[in-house]
DNA sequence: GCAGGAATTCTAGCGGCGCTATATTTGGGC
DNA sequence: GCCCAAATATAGCGCCGCTAGAATTCCTGC
């Protein structure tokens, strides 16, 4: 069973392969450039080699995109479980949340902006993107009414001031600012007056 | 002078049928149906009749879009100007604007999600898109600290809530209780604990 | 009324796209 | 070492945005 292992192993290295390659064009070009003609000689392959990993462009997308809901995971439970001397988890949480979008502009995209097959919000919702979601209701706190709502709020006006930055949209300049507008008026003890 | 002013007219008139086209085209079956041939189809003219109105099929959209910036100005200024028997201005103006988003889900695609040259938060511009985003500045009300980074912010929240029911990322269910929840804390006089 | 010429419009085509039917090559099993 | 299945490549379909150059229309001046 040796050799149907390795072409297992082959296969999977040159899944991996494609995917890298994916991101990697949409990362210096957009993923408008990402094309499968481009993709196939990236990889040193023919195009056809693609639909045999594939269903086509969109798959590939998706698959970017579930790998990016993993890390944005990582990332959103690594702040949350900070708990330890830093103080103000929600801030934390969505400046992780922001962080990522910023710097991995293209897999954002293909995530939360783009045309997807991803099921949201529902029982085949990808587990890591529950596990994101479920971190930014954490960072809310407990006791809240209408926790998941509230969430969904918090997530909008995230997801909002990522890509209207990404698309300058808004300027670039306040982010920080911005930042703290928001975390002030969803925190749990927020009295604030005319702010 | 009459036979000039005939032509100009009718080239006014055409541009406007292609505008129609585009737009029709795309709210029955999305943007990405709406290519040069089956819009040349619809107005029945040839596909280089676009290009002596357009540059490109980009500048197509862009011209849908700035129609829809004065189209949502129009719409929120309304609503601010319902100052008599409506005391929650700033809840109408927000309900307004996801109503258009909804309402006209890929002219809204146009203006603030699909890439596009039209410059924001600049000189140049479009009158009507700094009208409508004066308007959410207004409803937030006087005398706020950073009137204009705080206006991003609730901008950025209506945006995302927009954008991720329209791609079926959050339900449709909820979009009232998301707007009470985002409109309770944007409002001036918020001192809700725990909510 | 009609010829000339500019303005308008169309035909036809380029290179590239996602995707796939079919031909070719590769490589393990006997 | 041959055979056959699995893996891979070639070549092509119908579509895209866009445009060069041909054909037509229609105003102008006589």
């Amino acid at each position: 069973m040796s050799i149907a292992e390795r072409k297992e192993r082959q296969r999977a290295e040159r899944y991996e392969l494609i995917l890298a390659a994916a991101r990697e064009l949409a990362e210096t070009e957009g993923w408008e450039a990402v094309t499968t003609r481009r993709l196939a000689d990236l990889i040193s392959y023919s195009q056809p080699v693609l639909y045999s990993h594939f269903r086509g462009k969109a798959d590939i997308m998706a698959a970017v995109a579930t790998r990016g809901f993993e890390e944005l995971a990582t990332r959103l439970k690594i702040e949350a479980a900070n708990v330890t001397g830093a103080p103000d988890i929600l801030r934390n949480v969505c400046a992780a949340y922001l962080d990522f979008a910023c710097s991995r502009p293209v897999v954002y995209e293909a995530m939360f902006v783009l045309p997807t097959k991803i099921k949201f919000a529902s029982e085949e919702t990808p587990p890591a993107l529950r596990a994101a979601f479920d971190a930014l209701v954490a960072a809310l706190g407990p006791d809240r009414k209408e926790p998941v709502f509230l969430a969904e709020v918090l997530w909008s006006a995230l997801h909002g001031m990522a890509v209207l930055m990404q698309s300058e949209r808004i300027p670039a300049t306040g982010a920080e600012v911005r930042l703290d507008i928001l975390v002030q008026k969803f925190r749990s003890d927020s009295q604030a007056v005319n702010s």
